[in-house]
DNA sequence: CGCCTGGTTGATAAAATTCAAAACTTGTGG
DNA sequence: CCACAAGTTTTGAATTTTATCAACCAGGCG
């Protein structure tokens, strides 16, 4: 241990393993080393700790660095609707750079650290690092994308569907993280996976069960094991109204 | 008329009305020319006309510069999900940076033109005009605001209270953009908003005409005349299960 | 003129919500 | 470390919204 304090602490954008999916990728190791100069890291967050609040200035730009956060609006009847679930290597606060303001609400699902980076500064350094800023707009490309996407699951799959792609998804994202793309602990409650998809809890909790019976998964709490991924797949792959359904 | 041709083609983001929700944004006039270079602008597109496929390998964005386009994914049923309509001044192609290919196809919804921008020189004039790369990023932070938006009027809107927010929205975009926000015409079909919204045609057909039978829009085919527009945004920033209803 | 696309209307059906209640977890303070 | 409270998940029954199916109308274009 060092003189700086915990070893957390010390975790810098060399050494991280996140950095394929982060905002490091492809950066030669003096860029790396300007990046990880201007990134602060602080002591964890605690689960519901808030990151930051709509209407807040845009100050950080946050990339998630151990754990997992949800980002939320809050609409005029005091009801939330979460707009993503964020895990390691992820960017958060992309939508605050058009009005230099955030525009949703970011609150950790349980333990997590994030890695702060100074958005100012981060634009400034855009300009001597032409692969940084490079990688931010694909990075927001991704998030452009991948909502495209999520617009497609919730206009065009049954409840089971988007169950199921919820799950094929996360899980996804757990193996490109280097994590089990079998077996995970879902750190969201089943009311926030509902509101989410756009459905109700008591459909999730339905929907998740049927995928227990029919053997596709085993749930045990908040754990997942996937026990068959192909017609996970498949099932999560499917629309509505696709003509032949799985045995 | 100049011997460069038609008066159309003359165009130039110097007098070009849209240029303040643009590229062209905050840039200085010597800025303004640089990027005016590298613009292409053809002969307009037809209605129907594709700007580009999905798969395609990302050459150009788009800005429109009068019309209007959608653009949308085809799933493995070959069905279209529409994803966003695009009206004068909204650039195209933002979800192709990640990949360097386009995720989705482009349509022209009626006889429209575009400025065509290739993306690897606007990349490099990016380094020298901080302005242009920063309104890049605005404009990308901006859709995925709107993107979450829509997120948001999906899962928590009665069928009633998306067309109301969609008819309203698209106002909203006709104002900004200098055009009358009181009457305007569709380019796109009933079933075009409905499968954009996540409704059937038959759903969006009964619920224009409720709106108008509640005095709230005059509908002529494709004219929309909105009749009381406070009424018709309160509906709009309703939540399905909003304490109060209107009367 | 007749065909095709787009729009409307009505009757019926299905999927998911709502409401209600109970069982199970988790966290907190004594 | 236990007990209680709060939050979360599950299950069942009734309801509702919107989809589906079917038919028809209007208009534009070859």
């Amino acid at each position: 241990m060092t003189s700086k304090g915990l070893s957390a602490q010390n975790i810098s954008c060399q050494n991280c393993s996140l950095s394929q999916l982060c905002l490091p990728y492809s950066l030669d190791s003096d860029s790396l080393s300007k990046l990880d100069d201007i990134i602060e890291r602080h002591k964890p967050l605690h689960k519901r700790d808030r990151l930051f609040s709509a209407a807040d200035k845009l100050q950080c730009l946050f990339a998630v660095r151990s754990g997992s956060f949800k980002s939320f609006t809050i609409n005029q009847d005091g009801e939330e609707q979460i707009t993503g679930f964020h895990l390691p290597g992820d960017l958060i606060g992309f939508d605050a750079i058009h009005e230099q303001q955030h525009q949703t609400y970011a609150d950790a699902l349980e333990t997590s650290m994030v890695c702060k980076i100074p958005y100012t500064i981060l634009d400034d350094l855009g300009v001597q690092i032409p692969a940084l800023r490079q990688q931010m707009m694909r990075l927001m490309s991704a998030e452009i994308t991948a909502d495209k996407r999520l617009h497609n699951v919730i206009n065009n799959k049954s409840a089971e569907q988007r169950v199921a792609t919820f799950i094929a998804t996360l899980a996804n994202r757990f193996g490109e993280r280097g994590l089990s793309a079998r077996q995970f602990r879902l750190s969201m409650t089943r009311a926030e996976i509902g509101n989410y998809l756009g459905l109700t809890v008591e459909t999730v909790s339905r929907l998740m069960n049927r995928l227990q019976n029919d053997a596709l998964i085993d749930i045990d709490g908040k754990f997942i094991h996937i026990l068959d991924a192909a017609k996970l797949a498949a099932l999560a792959q499917q629309n509505r109204d696709s003509p032949c359904k799985l045995t």
